[in-house]
RNA sequence: GGGCAGAUAGCUCAGUCGGUAGAGCAAAGGACUGAAAAUCCUUGUGUCGGCGGUUCGAUUCCGUCUCUGCCCA
């Protein structure tokens, strides 16, 4: 039996998620999302979810399903997205994956480190190093224990310090070790389609869509989350569209520099994607540059897996 | 019509006591393996409004024109 998925990426705003409901319909498919923030309850227009009328066209999977407190992760979306994709190719479906988290979809084509957990107490405690002794100390730390890796990041770069640190502290092994040792964890064969819009109109889109979300009703959205008591200190909120409006119901900027910071930092979010996609080359890029033009894009596709 | 103030990077401006210029923002390029819409790195050549003059040399001084703003008629 022969397993395939279609993936499509491209940058926020692109025409993902008419894109892959039209090809599910073609394909009688089922979508699997791959957004780190639909992913979560609640956070709608903010994250430009799919509508109500468009989940019920198609079955969605990893859309609406955790509590914006939740601390959700690539190895946990990995893991349950194999599941699923299981259960689908038993049922001699193809699957319609759209999404553009970048880092998610590689752990699925690619697979992940996914046997070394995280261990929040020792997180806390290289954070208080950082905050305490800065960023050089941490670094310090990392040079001592892993030097492989520390050749590869920048003191800076805390983050990816504290999950080098991490993985050593609980598995022994160095994690440039790991990432050699990485198998793929799923045997199918995976179809990337990417959508490559001409950068001026693909901004001025994005800059309406904002505008949209205000007019749709982002403040009372996000104003909803802060009066249910969801902290603003959460990473489910530590995201474009949020963390701007909860600045702004804080009193710290006006609305109008909200948005014009939400436009701004969509942007460069979509730069960021289509940089971390550009590197992958086996995505087949089809050019766009109107949503007139998906229909096609979509008869494109179909006829091309089938070909 | 007259007076004054401007005209320098995509935008807002600084600056050069004459030796062809630099900040902020915007933007561009890049990294990325359990927070990824996260986290982080790098990048500033532009007829210094046009044309003349003075000068070894003008974006800088002078003249003139154009445009913008304000004021007076």
């Amino acid at each position: 039996m022969e397993r395939r998925a279609i993936v499509i990426v491209g940058p926020t705003c692109s025409g993902k998620t008419s894109l892959a409901i039209n090809l599910a319909l073609k394909l009688k498919s089922e979508i699997i999302s791959a957004d780190s923030r639909q992913i979560y309850k609640y956070l709608n227009i903010g994250t430009a979810k799919p509508s109500v009328p468009e989940l019920n066209t198609v079955q969605h999977h990893f859309i609406d399903c955790f509590d914006p407190t939740e601390l959700y992760n690539v190895s946990r979306y990995e893991k349950e997205v194999l599941k699923t994709l299981y259960i689908l190719f038993d049922k001699n479906i193809v699957p319609v994956i759209a999404g553009g988290s970048g880092l998610y979809i590689k752990a699925l084509v690619d697979g992940i480190v996914d046997i070394v957990d995280t261990d929040d107490e020792y997180r806390i405690e290289l954070l208080k190093l950082k905050i305490e002794d800065g960023n050089e100390a941490l670094y310090e730390l990392l040079v001592k224990t892993d030097p492989v890796s520390a050749e590869t990041m920048l003191p800076q770069n805390w983050k990816r310090i504290i999950r080098a640190l991490e993985v050593y502290k609980l598995s022994g092994k160095f994690i440039w070790q790991l990432h050699e040792e990485q198998e793929r964890n799923v045997d199918a064969e995976f179809i990337q389609y990417g959508l490559k819009w001409d950068r001026e109109i693909l901004y001025e889109n994005i800059n309406n869509r904002v505008d949209n979300m205000i007019e749709s009703g982002l403040v009372e959205e996000v104003k909803t989350l802060l009066d249910k008591k969801y902290s603003p200190e959460l990473n489910s909120l530590n995201t474009v569209g949020y963390k701007e409006i909860i600045s702004y119901l804080q009193n710290e900027i006006t609305l109008e520099r909200a948005v014009e910071l939400i436009k701004r930092n969509t942007r460069r979010y979509a730069k960021r994607q289509m940089t971390w996609f550009n590197r992958d080359k086996r995505i087949k890029w089809i050019e766009i540059n109107s949503a007139n033009q998906l229909d096609n894009i979509a008869e494109f596709i179909y006829t091309d897996v089938y070909k």
